[in-house]
DNA sequence: CTGAAAGCGCTTACAG
DNA sequence: CTGAAAGCGCTTACAG
């Protein structure tokens, strides 16, 4: 492999002086600069990551903490890991994938051995277990998502709690009073997703605020059962004239499930949701949803995790991503 | 942070006695391992992984090559990457993710600056610029996929091939000759991925052979077109007792298009596919259908690689994993 | 069974 | 504007 040291006696100069050529850390002279570029051009030189993440103790790489647990939505997560590594490139950053089931045995393992800089963590809970192993560690880590017993690390998340409210005042703005709330099965509250659950307590609260009447569903987690399980939700509220979908579930079952029943959206029912371009694209579900935005979570929490790495000291924050409607046409008045 | 000089100090002995009883190189005297392995749980110690890279030449990190492209099947995707991690985990290797849109930018950055061992490629392509990149690099590569401009690298796919053939046949038993083939749109074609090519040359050759009367039908790219091309597609094979679906947008639309024309399966048509668990899952498929298996796959992926890497020359194979059809009941005898 | 020393390929005070 | 040298934290011949 061809070192500084090669460039350094083609060119004719110490290996310092083609350190520094490199870094732009000091002035070099037009000739000079110039004699070192030709050498590297003709060696193909490019520097050994290892060699300088030794002698500056930076590794320019970021963990992603992002557990493989089977029963998520899988295009959402990867949505976030795409949009994570995406913006570590950005600002230059490479991204190691650590998919231990055990969150902490991987944060260990990659903070110990200093094979990065800072860590990602991706599907955070309420109560996270993981924070207290980014806390014991060297380097900093930053949240996507928004975990209770976090007093350390900086967060990022999509602002689910608003999401929620705005969905509900979309739907009282039109005169809905009596709609279906469906949200992810029973499984995922027990997993203690923060998501889904402050969702869930907004949209309980901001009804209550405007004085709508809300039936709950939790949609089924056995997708054999879902759209009879959700038809029959349907058929228990047929006072209802709108939709609540907060569930990557029932939106797949429910163009079936309405089609079934001869129910027209927006003529016969109500429909907001949340959901992204990775499920529409797949599904091109013609609902007006909350966009979750993970381009911008995940550009956001890098950043902030990359200026931590540069200065510790800074303030602990929370960003909460504000929501975005997308109109679709699949809401009316009443 | 604490260093194997730390530890020597701490135990009293030198830094290569420590060295040498952490990676078992020589025969360590017991009362010196223990107050080496003492001094480490005292210590916490833990090697740098850097400094380890820079003295060995050997990262035991792998490169996974993964493009973001937004018009591929997501939860597909993301089975490969969570495979090819956890393959590599249990031989103690760590995964790099290069997500860069040209991969061959990715490729060159990561072996150039040597921060991997070797690289794995997902979504090979027929003729794929990729493989170039690889061999221009210190570093050997695998392929999961098949290429056909590749002599050099290994390869690992399912047997994608055998999988049309035993779709066909399947059907041909049962005395199906009247088929609908549905495949992937045009435009996955076009991209010139090799297993959606290699599945439809497989299906219509063993069709010819078994004189089964094949209609070709290509899924609409556009989700919003895509039922009702469908639903058009079957109107106008009225003659067809079976269906060969290998599509994921058919497979989200055809229990609904079915259960619109009131058309039941096996009853009045026989369904056999090709889908993973990641999606079945999801939408509950009640589908007779040929396990795409990712975790074998990606298993035997990351073993050729890392054998290759311990040994450059070792001969260059094709791994094809055999098909395993999962039996659910959707087709019957004619 | 153990140690002193060189070396991996970089960066960065220090000196000029 | 440039260079010689030390150092980052490991491993591994070499020597005993």
């Amino acid at each position: 492999m061809v070192t500084i040291g090669d460039v350094a006696e083609y060119a004719g100069v110490s290996r310092s002086t083609v350190s520094h050529a490199l870094s732009g850390k000091r002035p070099i002279s037009r000739e000079t600069r110039e004699r070192i570029n030709e050498a590297i051009r003709v060696l193909k030189y490019t520097a050994n990551a290892g060699a300088k993440a030794l002698a500056t103790s930076k590794t320019s790489t970021l963990g992603l903490i992002v557990p493989y647990a089977p029963d998520e939505f899988a295009p959402a997560r990867l949505q976030y890991t795409g949009a994570v590594s995406e913006a570590a490139r950005a600002l230059d950053y490479d991204v190691l994938m650590v998919t231990d089931v055990d969150g902490r045995t991987g944060i260990k393992r990659v903070t110990e051995s200093s094979r990065v800089d800072g860590v990602v963590l991706l599907n955070v809970k309420r109560d996270d277990e993981r924070i207290d192993a980014v806390k014991a560690a060297r380097q900093p880590g930053v949240l996507i998502g928004v975990a209770e017993n976090n007093d350390a690390l900086d967060s990022v998340d999509l602002d689910f709690g608003e999401a929620g409210r705005m969905m509900v005042r979309h739907l009282a703005e039109l005169g809905h009073t009596e709609v279906v709330f469906i949200t992810f099965p029973e499984t995922m509250f027990r997993q203690d997703l923060g998501f889904v659950w402050r969702l869930r307590e907004a949209v309980i609260d901001e009804a209550a605020a405007v004085g709508m009447s809300l039936t709950i569903v939790h949609d089924s987690a056995d997708p054999k059962e879902r759209a009879s399980a959700l038809a029959r939700s349907l058929d228990a509220s047929p006072e209802a004239t709108a939709l609540l979908v907060h569930s990557v579930g029932a939106l797949v079952d429910l163009p079936m499930v309405l089609s079934q029943r001869d129910v027209s959206v927006p003529a016969d029912l109500s429909v907001v949701s949340l959901f992204g371009d990775e499920f529409g694209a797949m599904l091109s579900l013609p609902y007006t949803a909350i966009e979750p935005s993970p381009d911008l979570v995940a550009t956001h929490a890098v950043r902030l995790l990359i200026d931590r790495i540069g200065d510790p000291d800074l303030p602990v924050v929370t960003e909460l991503v504000a929501p975005v409607m997308v109109e679709r046409g699949s809401t009316r008045a009443i």
